[in-house]
DNA sequence: GTGAAAGCGCTAACAT
DNA sequence: ATGTTAGCGCTTTCAC
């Protein structure tokens, strides 16, 4: 058994990876790093074929194989295929690690997301993969868990791992911009998707969230509603504003003040939600019907007057924001908008490819994804 | 290379602490005091802080700062303090691809799944996340698209990224199995989950799909059917075989003969469980019920016969595999074996990392995640 | 306790 | 058309 030869301690011991064949450990009560040579595997480890072994084999040099490898001009045909056929033969893979070292660059574009369990992220993250995949380029994926100091963390993370670009979509909780500015600074192409900043000049993936909230309002009115409650989310969330702009603006110009509606903001907790509509529900005047700002709450509240009886539309009628397949399962059908987050992943990758393209001369594009209202039976009225 | 500006001996150098973080000398054959401060300058644009800038900055060499950031054995306090201040001073951020390049490790694991838009997938992935981040692993996340050659592809992908192993989950379309074979072979630490490989000797997280089935049946019959159909995947798919003979197991038991039950294999597509719907339906002697070996398929049955006034469970129970937010929401809930993914995702990420720990004296350990039967009322009978 | 130098695997500028 | 050499940024061995 092996010892830490700083404590001479046993436990807390971990091996942490070879160097030159041998096997290297740290010790997590020194915090010392040390190696040892194994005797089992003496030496050769595994050894993954590299450029030279291809030369050693031909008898020739290890620049004029990377040249037939990489299919570059000036070299002949003859020795070419010779490189080509070897590679193959000697199962030989390039170690993307030193490919990058020295072209400065990954190829790998990182990715963060608040959570990849909720399905809009999930859809968006397969957008950029497709996209990426087809231009050669890998992904790397973080999850901040709508925490700042986690997501950060992941900033700080993925330009370590000397991503090419990152496409970042902010917690809710975050609301200063630093670690955004300071790559920007560097000149790391940033693609902001869904929940932006505004304040840094960086290409941009935005929902037409004004549009969308317009579009829910303009249903509803022509539905023949006229008593609103909106469950909004946090008040700095951009997203959540602007989507109760474009439902409120609407309203304005038919003639119901904002005051008159029901605002309610949250942090999209399902218990919030509840006690929003409990609230709505017992005052005198209550809504007829109810905007969520996130289509997830407007299920928790069905899911509750399903609960107690109550009758949607008819005592109160739902729309939301994000389509899910919860939204055509559940009864009734929960009118949302469809946000194409596929497309948002798509273009916020295209984007952060634009941007290499053009490289110097790169100037910041912000595309805006239309949404589309999908009406089913929650916001219907019967006739 | 210091040498004294007074004498230009570089002999009876001394260091005499630091000034303003810069090396301040001492040289003893002139007895004169200087301090070097080598001007960096930024020769390219997007210039990252490396090591030898933090060297130059403190005239000092970059392998006293390699081991004063690294926390190495055999160096002075006041340095080790210095380096430490002047990295943060300067932003330091260590270059992982020159690290991975030189440890050769990466400290990063690859993950393929088919989809990562599938809840299950989605939820492992986060379990894998979770258990990655804790140890400083990053993750690499592909998807096969349930394509074989697309899984091949990302095996080498991943592979050539150096990743340090390797998390699995095949394609429905795998059933060869020489690029994982490959890998293995060259001692890369692969762990299966959920769909795994049996022929090679991997650690593998599985789902006791067996016993899970078995559950579905135990339960559908003390609700006193009697009469079954099952809704399974492609032949080849040992989770589906496994689930299917669970349930069949019971039923043998209880005096029902597999023979009786109507099964019917599918990719698992909408349109295929419609068309067994149909037919079952049509049948002189219908089922009682239905176990589908994924929920999704009872999902399409369910809202297929809430369409036509069809009345479950009255007319035909429903039960299958997988919980989903959907199964709650669905009108009877559908009863459901909850397969806890994000269990499933750790799991294999802690085999991964007792993999690297146990190093040579490996041997592939085998993990069985329990299902969890949630009972609902699509499958119970009404007293 | 610290520095010089040799890699890790690959690419590219510069020779020939 | 091909070889030589010098990095990319970091770690580690071997001197002193």
């Amino acid at each position: 058994m092996v010892s830490c030869p700083q404590c001479s301690g046993k436990e807390g011991l971990q091996r942490a990876g070879f160097v030159r064949g041998k096997q290297r450990f740290f010790c997590g009560a020194c915090r010392y790093h040390f190696t040892v040579q194994s005797e089992i595997l003496p030496k050769k480890k595994r050894h993954q074929t590299t450029i030279l072994d291809i030369a050693a084999f031909l008898g020739i040099s290890a620049s004029t194989v990377s040249r037939a490898l990489l299919n570059r001009y000036g070299i002949s045909e003859a020795t070419r295929a010779e490189v080509l056929r070897v590679a193959q033969e000697l199962d030989y893979q390039p170690n993307l690690l030193a490919q990058s070292l020295s072209n400065q660059e990954t190829h790998t574009i990182g990715v963060i997301i608040p959570d990849i369990e909720r399905p809009f992220f999930a859809s968006v993250v397969s957008g950029i993969q497709q996209v990426a995949s087809e231009s050669g380029y890998r992904v790397m994926v973080c999850q901040s868990n709508e925490s700042h100091q986690v997501e950060v963390a992941n900033v700080q993370a993925l330009v370590a791992s000397r991503v090419d670009g990152l496409l970042i979509c902010h917690s809710t909780e975050t609301t200063t911009f630093e670690h955004i500015r300071l790559q920007h600074r560097k000149g790391i192409p940033i693609v902001h998707f869904d929940r932006v900043c505004e304040d840094i000049d960086t290409s941009k993936v935005v929902q037409d969230d004004f549009g969308g909230g317009a579009a829910v309002a303009t249903h509803l009115i022509q539905e023949g509603h006229r008593r609103f409650a909106i469950l909004a989310g946090p008040e700095n969330l951009l997203i959540s504003r602007h989507r109760v702009d474009g439902f409120l603006h609407v309203l304005k110009q038919e003639g119901i003040a904002p005051e008159e509606v029901m605002i309610c903001h949250s942090q999209f907790k399902p218990a919030e939600a509840l006690h929003a509509l409990h609230s709505w529900r017992t005052l005198p005047q209550p809504p007829e019907a109810v905007f969520c700002v996130h289509y997830g709450n407007a299920i928790d509240m069905m899911m509750e007057m399903k609960k107690n009886g109550g009758q949607i539309p008819q005592e109160l009628a739902f729309a939301g924001f994000g389509e899910d397949k919860l939204a055509a399962v559940i009864e009734p059908g929960l009118t949302t908008v469809h946000q194409h987050p596929i497309e948002i992943g798509r273009q916020a990758a295209l984007l952060f490819l634009e941007q290499i393209l053009a490289a110097d001369d790169f100037v910041p594009i912000t595309r805006q994804i239309r949404g589309e209202l999908i009406v089913r039976q929650s916001s219907v009225r019967k006739r």
